[in-house]
DNA sequence: AGATTGTGCGCAACCGTTTGCGCCTTGGCA
DNA sequence: TGCCAAGGCGCAAACGGTTGCGCACAATCT
């Protein structure tokens, strides 16, 4: 009924040796007697018997813990990017506080600063929509703190970093539009200082000229993340006079957004415009049509990040951090937003 | 480039004064002279000093940490739960360590052992859904740990806990597709051992036998939580030779499930069969066609869990911690998967 | 028998911060 | 001039665990 733990002092105590000896028996120190590992076992086991790992961290100056700055855990791709991350940071006995940026610049600040405090071993960012400045970045690698980006990763720092393809994924995506015979092809954009947003871009720019296509500026519109801004931007795209025949979205619920919209406006996926969204979120496959999006490896991307991060770890007091900028393949996902012939489904 | 982090000791050394002078003049104590103070706080500043809320932590016996044991991040109800304890612990100075027992009653019993050992001042917990047995949580009450259920309790513990209204919005549920004129209303159960999943049974049960209806227990299938699980359940209802008019599932996911195997047998929703899930995840009004749901406030949820766990830390001195059982209020989401007009998409 | 070796354990310092207590200095007052 | 009260600061212990070092004792060797 106590509320306070089992300490080493109160085994100590209790069996009349001194704490030192204590700690060594439950190490299997070589120095202490097998009698007396006997018995500071049996009364660990008996009192339940949990260290500190408080005391621990330290006095070891680790806290065995990982920090995540992450824009939103709602999203289905960071909360499995998420799941890699607990995964393999579990499997090598770190434990991992989670901070959302809420996509607010501010927050990310603050949550940099709170790890700061509670003395991370390393930090995964994922860094968010708002944020312009990296100073709060720049600032931990100064003072040698592991980091490793995720996903969103910015420009100009020593930081190593794993991103998903997201040149080829909107390359491929844009490429598969034009072999299935779209003449006209918009794209609506995610936020400009976002690299994702801009190598999406890229991606598709270049699949276009590859392909003889000439860029008609007006047929790219910077919309956001959201269904909303998805629906909005399809509208204004509409309303300018434009009717493209196919829609690249640089994310699922920016195609999902405009999906619904077309569908207001009587016009049909894919007959009308083909669709292509970007992240193959879970509910791509289950709406009507299903989407065709380029899937991104968020669970493999958060083992990796972590693999990397605790590389950077281990390796700390030796020679320089050795940067990796690591990149992982997307592929394409082909449902019926996009397909030529008649939709399948009723 | 050094990579240790400033202490109190640095700033007490550089300014030729004791670290007890550096920490009261931090704090603003009255016994340090103003110049002192001032001096202390700009070199503090300067240095980038953050203090190290380990050793606080050990100090003072206060992680400042709440810790979160729930069956998986990816569900979307769950992240929006997280996404509002988050808010509430960070807005009131703590930081959340989430561990995910992904349905595993092995992995649950090693977080809390984990969250133990780093002396969280109280968890919050969803218990997973192969969770038979729960020493584990007697175990935390025993010991005085601040501790609060949320979703999915357990029976028989003296903890508190918040949860939603199952059996009401099963009731309201069911009601509704009786008011739509449904004759033969099946069931699809969530895992047994879950007291949402009696809950929501009973909510069924109870409406059915309100209104006159004959409890046939071949309609009522225990199915489990996914989308596969779903439509292996409808298979199997369809192959008993029962034919349902109307659906209620225990879940979106099992809905969604069963939506799509009648899909494929040609039966069409909601005209032959009309569907309810449970939930509201954002996927049910996207997809085709949108499914009727009962909301869960999973946020709000959050947020109340939070502060009933902080209420018990701060009065965790004083008398016994008043258990506390809530209930928050589910809301019937009404869409076409169990209108009775024609449908409105296409 | 004396020296050597090994065994089993305790002392004390340390990680960074807080805090009760006591010390020294200064100034005001009688 | 002597006394007392503040004011301003440092000492040291404490939180719980680890670890280098040294100590006492017994066994072994020469």
């Amino acid at each position: 009924m106590k509320s306070s733990q089992i300490t080493i002092k109160d085994i100590a105590r209790a069996l009349k040796i001194s704490p030192s000896t204590v700690s060594r028996a439950l190490k299997d120190h070589p120095d202490i007697s097998p009698a007396t590992k006997l018995a500071v076992r049996e009364l660990a086991q008996e009192l339940d018997y949990q260290p500190n790992s408080v005391a621990l961290s330290l006095r070891k100056s680790r806290t065995h813990t990982l920090g995540v700055v992450i824009p939103q855990i709602v999203h289905h791709f960071f909360s499995t990017v998420i799941a890699g991350i607990e995964d393999v940071a579990n499997d090598a006995g770190y434990q991992v506080i989670i901070c959302q940026s809420n996509e607010s610049y501010e927050r990310e600040v603050q949550s940099v600063q709170a790890l700061l405090g509670s003395r991370v071993d390393g930090m995964l960012v994922s860094v968010a929509q708002d944020t312009q400045e990296v100073r709060h970045f720049q600032n931990l690698i100064n003072k040698g703190m592991p980091l490793v980006f995720f996903d969103r990763m910015v420009e100009g720092l020593e930081a190593s970093s794993v991103v998903v393809d997201d040149f080829g994924g909107a390359y491929r995506a844009t490429e598969h539009l034009i072999r299935q015979g779209r003449k006209k092809i918009a794209h609506l954009a995610g936020p400009e200082n976002l690299m994702i947003s801009s190598s999406r871009q890229k991606g598709y720019r270049q699949a276009l000229e590859d392909f003889g296509f000439r860029m008609q500026p007006d047929l790219v519109i910077t919309a956001g993340l959201t269904i909303e801004e998805g629906s909005e931007a399809m509208r204004k795209l509409l309303n300018s006079g434009q009717r493209p025949d196919a829609i690249f979205a640089a994310n699922d619920p920016l195609a999902i957004g405009a999906l619904k919209f077309l569908k207001t406006q009587g016009i049909s996926v894919p007959e009308d415009v083909a669709i292509i969204g970007f992240s193959d979120e879970p509910i791509t496959s289950l709406i009507d049509p299903p989407l065709t999006t380029v899937a991104q490896p968020g669970y493999e991307m958060g083992k990796l990040a972590t693999h990397m991060l605790l590389q950077q770890i281990e390796l700390k007091d030796e020679e320089e951090p050795e940067l990796q900028r690591k990149e992982l393949r997307t592929e394409l996902v082909i449902r019926q937003s996009t397909s030529s012939e008649k939709k399948l489904a009723s």
